[in-house]
Formats: structure tokens, sequence, C-alpha cells
DNA sequence: TTTTACTTTTCAGGT
DNA sequence: AAAAGTAAAA
């Protein structure tokens, strides 16, 4: 075989020129992972390059094993498979490695979201910044963007910052940072900081993993930030030997970080790049392509390329109006059950996209009802569950006593008579004295810091962590695991509320051992703390490895990188896709678009787009419009469907006229709407449109939710950002 | 002081 | 609709 006959000349080129910097610009479905499982194979077979010395860099962790295992397959026995990781798993084995170099211990954590929101939420308070005029949140955002940017507490000046919550995040950043220190612990981001801080700070260990990685090759490099683009830059200093590959249309991280620009920066600053554009599209059939194509084009800010394929036209798209959500998943399931029976389409092979992960639950109740096979990627996840967290904050803080966060989480979990004013008295006394919350513990149980009695309480829940603390280093993980779940009294607290939800979270329980055991048998030298990061690093799409014969739900956003046979996209609706908070800015605006773009190309062969007249969504109805970019699709590429308004059968035409309409450049309105006979509340005040208020200026409706009097319209205005107002009440004047 | 019951808030996307 | 925060009861 050559590679020659596998590869197209594109393909071709981009496997066999191998030194020096490439970009590889790679349209959706083009064989992209291919070319980069034929390169990574050129390198050892044909170049005589060592597996060892090469690195390549996923998006996820699924894409990495998927990477590993291709590569495997085609090398000889005695050979290892190159290093393929996410940037964040790579980072954390360098910095278990070497962290101590920064002055931190190896034994570190790595706090959530969640850990995180609390650390900020202490800043705040031990920085006197009101929580109610800066939402804590969004504090924490700003502090993450610096990060993305790669701007340390010491870049950034306050002076510079004039006012709001920018100034704020700056005047914390700082006591945020430093507090993560004292707790051993690192945020997600800071996996990225502190590995570039490590390599530009140590020559030797630069000049080492510079060495050692000969050949870098990073994919969806649309999707990294500035900081991970930094890290690039140091890896490959020396040899200069970096495949990126990337998509300018399937950028849709923006929002935390991501910077399309690094593609023409890498251009720019990589001297002598050279660049190869895979153009042929193997995956879907030519409407498919057209339908994704006439979306993505509308966007201003994009470098103009068109995919093509040799593949057969296919069917049209199916465009399909429906009443509400309800009925939306009964189309649904229809659907993928008639393509399942009529073509063979298996449903491990199907998927459905949605906007937001609310939007799963209509979906799979009618699944269910259907007894249809289903699994739901992402959305609450397992890690993140309330008794998965307070478990693992049992072994973290066995770990890592420094962990302040994970001890106050479990101090009262199960109730052991340690409340919250013994927790404020102790908390105070570690401020003033400097010392970690379990050494703020220990002190209460010597002197008169609380009352006797919850002294004698905190004593033994000290027993009990020294207790485990030495089950932990002389038994298995596993046994430490159960002592962990029994001794702490949590399986014993939920067994006695003997509920529904109980009962499910001892399911999960047992779920988490499950975990530990399959970890500890296929690392053979896996530890608590390996199992601890894994954990943390997870991602949604790992879920999808080991579904069979399930239809798959999930987020546009956790799509990417995937294909099925048939795909089904709910919700094009202004509002939900293009996001309502997108629609204020045209940068976020246009991500929407990619997103859409990114959902449509999954496809194969089948392709069916949905939204609703109205939906019910956190409480309230809410009556979106159809989308607008389903405007930019030829109409001889849809089969149009709707269901008949309900109402009654005199209705229907005034439904169908939508479609005569469509020319005319303005989404019809709901048909169910007009014949109502009352006020057309989603005519005044529609999402997208823009008003103006006689304080707040010009603004742009965002979001609307109640009715009639009740109507309350979400307005971004410029100067003061989001507001909820009433609209009766109001004086907005539609511009 | 701690626990339970009630009220209020939030509601995009994810490593 | 669900989680987080707050006031009243034990």
């Amino acid at each position: 075989m050559s590679l020659a006959d596998e590869l197209n000349p594109r393909q071709l080129e981009a496997v066999t020129t191998t030194e020096g910097p490439l970009l590889i610009v790679a349209g959706a479905g083009s064989g992209k992972t291919r070319a980069i499982t034929y390169r990574i194979l050129h390198l050892i077979r044909d170049k005589q390059v060592s597996p060892e010395n090469i690195l390549a860099i996923t998006f996820t962790n699924k894409a990495a094993k998927e990477m590993r295992e291709r590569v495997f397959q085609r090398l000889e026995m005695n050979e290892t498979a190159p290093w393929v990781s996410t940037f964040h798993s790579l980072c954390l084995k360098l910095l278990r490695r070497h962290i101590s170099e920064l002055g931190y211990s190896n034994e570190f954590v790595i706090f959530d979201a969640q850990d995180q929101l609390a650390v900020v939420k202490k800043c705040m308070k031990e920085g006197q910044v009101n929580t109610e005029a800066f939402p804590p949140k969004s504090l924490l955002g700003q502090i993450s963007s610096f990060k993305n940017d790669f701007k340390m507490p010491e870049d950034l000046d306050p002076e510079t910052f004039s006012y709001g919550a920018p100034l704020k995040a700056v005047q914390i950043y700082p006591r945020y940072q430093k507090m993560l220190k004292e707790h051993n612990a690192l945020d997600f981001d800071d996996l990225l900081v502190l590995t570039v801080r490590l390599l530009r700070q140590s020559d030797q260990i630069r000049d080492y993993y510079n060495e050692r990685f000969k050949y870098l090759l990073v994919d969806e490099f649309q999707d990294t930030n500035l900081t991970q683009y930094r890290l690039i830059q140091l890896l490959s200093q020396r040899h200069q030997n970096v495949c990126v590959v990337g998509d300018d249309d399937q950028s849709i991280y923006s929002w935390r970080g991501a910077r399309i620009e690094n593609l023409l920066r890498f251009e720019r600053e990589f001297e002598g790049t050279r660049v190869i554009k895979l153009e042929q599209n193997y995956r879907s059939t030519q409407t498919i392509l057209k339908v994704a194509g006439a979306v993505v084009r509308e966007n201003e800010n994009r470098k103009d390329k068109t995919l093509w394929t040799e593949n057969a036209v296919g069917e049209r798209v199916i465009y399909h109006r429906a009443e509400d959500e309800v009925d939306e998943a009964r189309v649904a399931a229809e659907k993928l059950n008639q393509w399942n029976q009529e073509d063979g389409i298996s449903f491990n092979d199907s998927a459905i996209l949605y906007r937001t992960n609310a939007q799963s639950r209509a979906m799979e109740d009618h699944l269910r009802h259907l007894r249809l096979p289903y699994r739901v990627i992402g959305g609450q996840k397992f890690y993140e569950r309330k008794e998965i967290k307070d478990i693992l904050a049992y072994l973290k803080v066995i770990l890592n006593p420094a962990d302040s966060v994970s001890l106050k989480r479990i101090l009262n979990v199960p109730v052991r008579g340690i409340g919250k004013t013994s927790v404020e008295k102790i908390e105070i006394w570690c401020q003033v004295n400097n010392a970690t919350l379990a050494q703020g513990l220990r002190e209460a149980t010597q002197g008169n810091l609380v009352g006797s009695g919850p002294a004698r309480k905190i004593e033994q829940f000290l027993n009990l962590l020294d207790q485990l603390s030495r089950m932990c280093k002389e038994g298995s993980a596993l046994d430490f695991l159960q002592e962990t779940m029994e001794k702490s009294g949590y399986i014993a607290m939920l067994e006695k509320e003997n509920s529904i939800e109980s009962r499910g979270r001892v399911e999960n329980l047992s779920e988490l051992y499950n975990a530990v055991e399959a970890f500890v048998e296929t690392e053979r030298r896996g530890t608590l703390l390996d199992f601890l990061d894994s954990a943390t690093l997870a991602s949604d799409q790992d879920q999808v490895d080991d579904s069979r014969g399930v239809i798959h739900l999930m987020t546009l956003h956790t799509c990417k990188g995937l294909e099925f046979d048939a795909v089904i996209i709910l919700g094009l609706e202004n509002g939900l896709l293009p996001h309502s908070s997108s629609m204020s800015d045209n940068k976020s605006y246009e991500e929407e678009r990619r997103l859409c773009y990114v959902g449509l190309t999954r496809a194969r062969k089948k392709l069916m787009i949905t939204n609703t007249r109205h939906r019910r969504m956190h409480g309230s109805t809410f009556h979106y419009p159809p989308s607008d970019f389903l405007l930019a699709i030829p109409a001889e590429l849809l089969e149009k469907k709707m269901t008949e308004p309900q109402a009654s059968a005199y209705n229907q035409y005034g439904g169908r006229s939508q479609w005569q309409d469509r020319s005319s450049s303005q989404p019809a309105e709901p048909p169910a709407l007009k014949s109502s006979g009352g006020k057309q509340s989603s005519g005044e005040f529609a999402v997208g449109s823009r008003v103006l208020h006689p304080k707040f200026g010009q603004g742009v409706v965002v979001m609307k939710e109640g009715e009639e009097e009740d109507l309350r319209v979400t307005i971004f205005f410029k100067s003061e950002g989001k507001k909820k107002l009433v609209a009766r009440k109001a004086k907005l004047i539609m511009l």
C-alpha cells in the first residue's frame, strides 16, 4: 500500500510536509483525522521518527483516545504509541512532575467551577466587594478571561480600569490567585497558565521538552486561546516542527477565550509556514453540504472557502415547524424511528442536537414513552452531582489537607452538629492566624474557640479523618473509597432518608465505586489522585464511547468532531438558535451561525431541522419566531412540513401562508396566535427588535417571558447591560 | 446552635 | 424547574 492510494493530493501533501510550521485548513468532513493519523504513521515509518518524539494535542479525551488507537493499530508490535493528549491533561502531566518549581506541592488538587465560585465569594467577602452589585460568576468569568489571555495579576494595572466589573475583577484577581495557592489548588485555567510559566521560567525543563517533542501536532486550532498559543510556541521553540489543523467556520468557543485570530497569527509568527487547504468533503450528501454552506456563508468575517463532494445529491433536508416542544419531540422521534425502519439507519448513528441542555427534557420524556433507546451526552455532569462531589471532597481532603473548600463542604455532611456559627468563628480565627481550615479545626478542639458541644463534635470529625487517612495510606484505593462512604455516615444518611431521590444517589455512589474499580484495572499504576484528575478533566464527549445502539442527545457544542448518519437539530428559533444573549453583538451572533453550521455538517445522509410556535422553558411560555438562519437556505433544498395548528380546522390556511411570506425576509408569525382573537403578544417586543428607553437609551430585546399585562422583556442596553423590565410599565418606544 | 421549611433567584455553551 | 439563600422552629 502506498500513501498516494489512500489519500487525495491535498491530504498527501499535508501528510508528507513534515518539517517546519504547517497550517492545515480542514473543512468539515474533509478527512482531517485521517490525514493526521497518516501523518503520524508517516513520521514513524518513513521518516524513522521515534513515537516518543511526537506529541499530538486534540480537543477532547475521546478524540485523543481514538487517535491513539488508530495509530497504535498500524504500528509494529514492539513500538509504543506517541503521546496524544488534550491541552489540559498534557499540562496536568507536566505539572504533576514539575510544579514544585513554582512553589506548589505535587499533591495539588484541581478546583472545578463550583469550587472556584466558593473561592471568589470568599475573596469578595474579604476584599469587601459587594456581591449584590457584582455577581461572583461574572468576576470569575473576568478572571478566567485574564488567564486565557495569559495576563498575570501583576500584569494588570487597576489604574487602567476605570469602572465596573472589570475593575473589581482586577482588584480581586491577586487575592483569588493567592488563595488558590494557599489551598494548594489550581483551577482549569491555571493548568495552562502555570505550564506556560514553568516553561518560561526553567530553561532546563523547556529544553528537555523541546528535545522530547520534536514533532508537534495541534487539532482544532481555531478554538485555542492565547495561553495555549504561547504553550505551543514554547514547546516548538527549537525545532519549529508544528502542524496545526483548524477551520475558522467551526470556531465556537470564543466565549471561553478561544481566538480564531490564532490561525492568522500562526501564519504570521511562525516563519515559513506552509498552508494547505482540505476542501473535499467525504462525509455528507451534496444537499446537506449546500444547506450548511448557505447558512455559514452569511457570515461577514470568514475566509472564503467552499466545500465540495463527490457524494450523492441525497434527499432534501426536512424542515418541520411544530406546535410546541412536546410536538417537536414527537416529530423528531417519529422521524428517527422511520429512518431506522425504512432506511436501516441505526439508532447509534442518529443524533438529536440542541442549543441548550434544558431542551433535552421534552425529548427524553418522549423517547422514554416510545421506549426508544437514547443517551444524553453531557448536561449535568456525573462528577458534579452533589453526592459524588461530597464523597470526592472527603478523598481530596485526605490527600490534600490544605484544601479548605472541600473540607468546608463535608464538615457537616452528613449533619454532625457542626453548624454555621461554629464554622464562622473558626474561619475568622483562620484568617487572623493565616491558617488553613484544618488547622483551625485542631485549634477549636483545644482552646475555647467554640462551645464545648461543637468542640466535641469537631474532635470526633477529626478522628474520622485521621482514621480514613490511615486507611488511605495502607489499603487499596477501592477499600479506601468504600470505607469513606460508610464511615463518614454518608450512605447511612441516604438510606435513612429512603426517598426516590436518595435511592438514586446511592446508586450513583455505587457507580462511582465501579468507576474507580474500572480505573484501577485499566491504569496499571493508577492512584486515587490520578483518578481524581481524570474525573475532573473528563469531557462530555467521553460518554459517547461506551454507548451502543442508542440515539445520542447532546448540545451543538458537544457534537463538535462527531458524525452521524442521521441528525436532527431542534429549536431553530430566534432566541434559542441564535441564542437571545448573542443577538446584541455581531461577533457572538456570527458564532451562533457557526454553531448551527457545525451541527448541520455532522450529518452524513439524513438531516432534519425543527422549530416550534411556542415552548415552555424555565416555567413560562416563549413565542420565539423561526430562526433567521433559515432564511439563508434556498427553498428547493428543503422539504417543508408543519404540524397543523390544532386550534380549529379553518386555521390551517392561516398557517400555510407562512411559506408564501417567506420571501419577504421577515419570518412569519406563529399561525396559532393569528387566530387567537386576542392581542398578538409576540408582535411587539419581538426578540431582536430595537427599543428606546428614556433613561437607558437604545437597546435590543434579547428575551421575553410572560404574556399580556405580565409581559416582561429583557433588554440589552449598551450603557447598562441587561435589564429586565415589565413591558407595560417601562416607557419603551419601538424603533 | 442546628435543622427544617419556605422564599428567592437563576435559567448558554465546557475543560 | 431546580438550586441557593433566608427565616422560623426545634
